[in-house]
DNA sequence: AAAATAATGCTAACGCTGTTAGTTTTTTTT
DNA sequence: AAAAAAAACTAACAGCGTTAGCATTATTTT
């Protein structure tokens, strides 16, 4: 037995990898374990339950989107940093598919670690809004208004519920965001008068 | 062996009670068999697999949504059949949320009967949106907006997203509609130009 | 350096899942 | 009444997460 100097962090980036390549669907702690070249049962050696490591890989995934949100509205304000937002969600909904879905299978209730990583989703889009003049219980329903949009788009499209239709996605997708950006206008109307 | 007559409809039926009772999550065939007083194996005297029950029941969600939405904005116009059908449909996923989940688990994908059962879903909005003077693509795109607010806002609120901050999420869903009605507004004066 | 402790792996097993094959029993059709 | 079809059964398989108990290898303490 030769024993190879596995960490917790190594199974966790290895889970990674399988989701990210292979899928969420298919994966199996056996799967894993095999790939590390250990059997199912000294992952346990590492990881308390498969509800543990997948609660890691979110906690993973809602860096890395926190992560390509800032950077994409660094330097830009009001409509210009929202779109910039927008566009990063999307993007990193299209291209690491898999990841965003471990966000969105995460059961967000009663999780105390994961109640505060539901900060790094939210905080990015509140920077966004921040050029905006807007009371502090606008930007709560707006940024909730925000992240639906986002999401339903991007859950809709993975889904193929957009195939049925020969008509261009990303004009509608185009067309979502300035719906957002009017009621940002509009919101931000209201607050002046 | 006593044998009562059970029909492909009574499994089906008796499948779409214990979701809807004991949710999604923790169905099983066995569980299933077990209610009918049967072995899981003779489900599949009626049914070809997990997947094609799992289909059917997708069938009867949409079904039930359809009814809900059409009988919502039956002789209702414009902005007063929009908020009829986004009440609608959010009352039917937050009331059968477990029917709401099979919809979105259905893989929309290469499936020529979901393929038809996706206009079940579209049929009410292009119906709600007549009374706007829209062309036909500007309906197409303004038809899967309506979908991607609605659906991300139920399944936000759902996962329990929004229960993180004390702001009321009737007061979210208001903006949220609000914001597709300025969209529908702003395409209409787009179009008369 | 030797002994004790902790960490990392193993095997075997449990109960759960969907699913298939083959058999029996009941019902329907000819 | 005989033949065919339908609806149930038992037994089994492979896969899943998970636990218990044991062996080995590293590390730490004495």
């Amino acid at each position: 037995m030769v024993r190879q100097g596995l960490t917790r962090a190594d199974i966790i980036q290895a889970a990674i990898e399988m989701i990210e390549a292979e899928g969420l669907h298919g994966f199996s702690l056996r799967e894993l374990a095999s790939r590390l070249h250990i059997k199912a049962a000294s992952l346990y050696n590492h990881i308390k339950s498969s509800d543990e490591l997948h609660t890691e890989i979110g906690y993973y995934a809602i860096a890395e989107l926190k992560r390509a949100q800032l950077a994409a509205i660094a330097g830009k304000e009001r409509s210009e940093a929202v779109e910039a937002l927008a566009d990063a969600y999307y993007r990193f909904g299209k291209e690491r598919p898999e990841l965003y879905k471990v966000i969105l299978s995460l059961p967000m209730v009663k999780n105390d670690a994961l109640h505060r990583a539901g900060f790094d989703i939210v905080e990015p889009i509140m920077t966004a809004m921040a050029g905006y003049h807007l009371s502090r219980e606008q930007m709560m329903h707006l940024q909730r208004v925000f992240r639906s949009i986002m999401h339903g788009f991007i859950s809709q499209e993975e889904a193929g519920c957009f195939r049925r239709f020969p008509v261009d996605v990303a004009a509608s997708y185009r067309l979502a965001v300035r719906g957002l950006i009017l009621l940002l206008e509009n919101s931000e109307k209201e607050t002046r008068e």
